[in-house]
DNA sequence: ACCATTTGACCGGG
DNA sequence: CCCGGTCAAATGGT
């Protein structure tokens, strides 16, 4: 094929794609905004990446469409010398196979099935513990944030590890809807060195879980723009905090810029229990189910004493906003740049 | 009692 | 072998 003129149309192809996109996004938000409005205790769903649950207004079913497609067309597009079929999922190589490391039974070749539901002793059960398939690479972003909860997504913390030459742990968080709905997203937190206030975070991976619709973004108006000049992607939410956040590219990839107005603890909360359950049909019917968020303010230097985290109630809500999935408008800048 | 976090052990890539 | 990333038992909070 000619690469070459190849190429270039699919670069206009992109660049029409990503103004429509962001024009519906701003459209979303204002929508919402007005929304907001009208009904002050809702989240609102923000970027429909095609499913939207039942219980949304033809407005926000019409949006998050909309985004959908943009989403799905923009996907094809990224994903594809070959293009593939407009089925294709959020899911982009990277998440493919190498990503086994979560979803699919990789850890079983280790547990060899023994899961073991006692606790066992430590000591006794040595064997499986760090036993899992490394990820190869999925895609991942970074993101410099004031706020560690810069995202909407709820997130468990799964570990804590002192990296070398640094000053401050680094933590990892998975997705909280992992188990349930087997998202791949990951992100670790990491305090900067010059700037304490300031946490570099480094999501891998995109989220395949659905649960998020409901508690999204709540919506505010907001004005973001994007350079993407030397791959480094800046956005500027006004929101009610002054936030700035600065996402880089990282290996390819990026984009959702999310911001966190004033929030900074999170809270999971099992609303009936039991979030590993079932909660994710909830997801669309428990009006709230939020996820919580629980990201705190762990990285303080204090965090080994007693209560790094605030388990309290969540008092302020992280607003974020996200014009696209990462995965799309990063390799779309990939193309862009190549 | 349940659940999230902590923390040390383990694994695999470089 | 080192180091980053993940696992899972233990711990602590609610």
């Amino acid at each position: 094929m000619d690469s070459n003129s190849n190429n270039t149309i699919k670069r206009k192809l992109v660049d029409q794609l990503v103004q429509g996109y962001e024009f519906a996004t701003r459209l979303q938000l204002l929508l919402s905004h007005q929304h907001s409005n009208h009904s002050t205790d809702q989240t609102r769903i923000v970027s429909g990446s095609g499913s939207v649950p039942g219980d949304l207004d033809p407005v926000d079913e019409l949006l998050a469409k909309i985004l959908g497609s943009f989403h799905k067309t923009i996907s094809v597009l990224d994903s594809s010398d070959t293009v593939a079929d407009l089925s294709v999922p959020i899911a982009v190589e990277g998440s493919r196979n190498a990503s086994c490391g979560d979803d699919s039974a990789a850890p079983a070749s280790c547990n060899g099935g023994d899961s073991v539901d006692s606790r066992k002793r430590l000591g006794v059960s040595k064997g499986k513990r760090g036993c899992y398939t490394r990820k190869k690479r999925s895609h991942t972003w970074t993101v410099e944030a004031r706020r560690i909860d810069a995202d909407r997504y709820a997130w468990r913390k799964y570990g804590q590890k002192e990296i070398l030459n640094t000053k401050f742990p680094r933590s990892y968080f998975r997705c909280t809807h992992k188990p349930t709905q087997g998202c791949k997203a990951t992100k670790h937190v990491q305090k900067q060195e010059q700037c304490p206030e300031m946490f570099l975070i480094t999501y891998i991976g995109h989220h395949t879980c659905n649960a998020n619709d409901q508690t999204r973004a709540k919506t505010e108006p907001f004005d973001h723009k994007i350079m993407d000049s030397d791959n480094t992607i800046l956005a500027e939410t006004i929101a009610q905090g002054h936030v700035n956040v600065e996402v880089q590219e990282q290996e390819k990839n990026i984009s959702s810029v999310t911001v966190a107005g004033a929030g900074m603890v999170k809270e999971e909360e099992n609303n009936n229990g039991d979030q590993n359950k079932d909660y994710c049909e909830g997801s669309s019917t428990d009006g709230d189910l939020s996820l919580v968020w629980q990201d705190a303010l762990m990285f303080d230097d204090h965090q080994h004493h007693q209560n790094p985290y605030y388990h309290g109630k969540t008092s302020t809500i992280a607003q974020q906003f996200s014009f696209i999935d990462n995965d799309q408008l990063s390799s779309l800048f990939d193309s862009y740049c190549a």
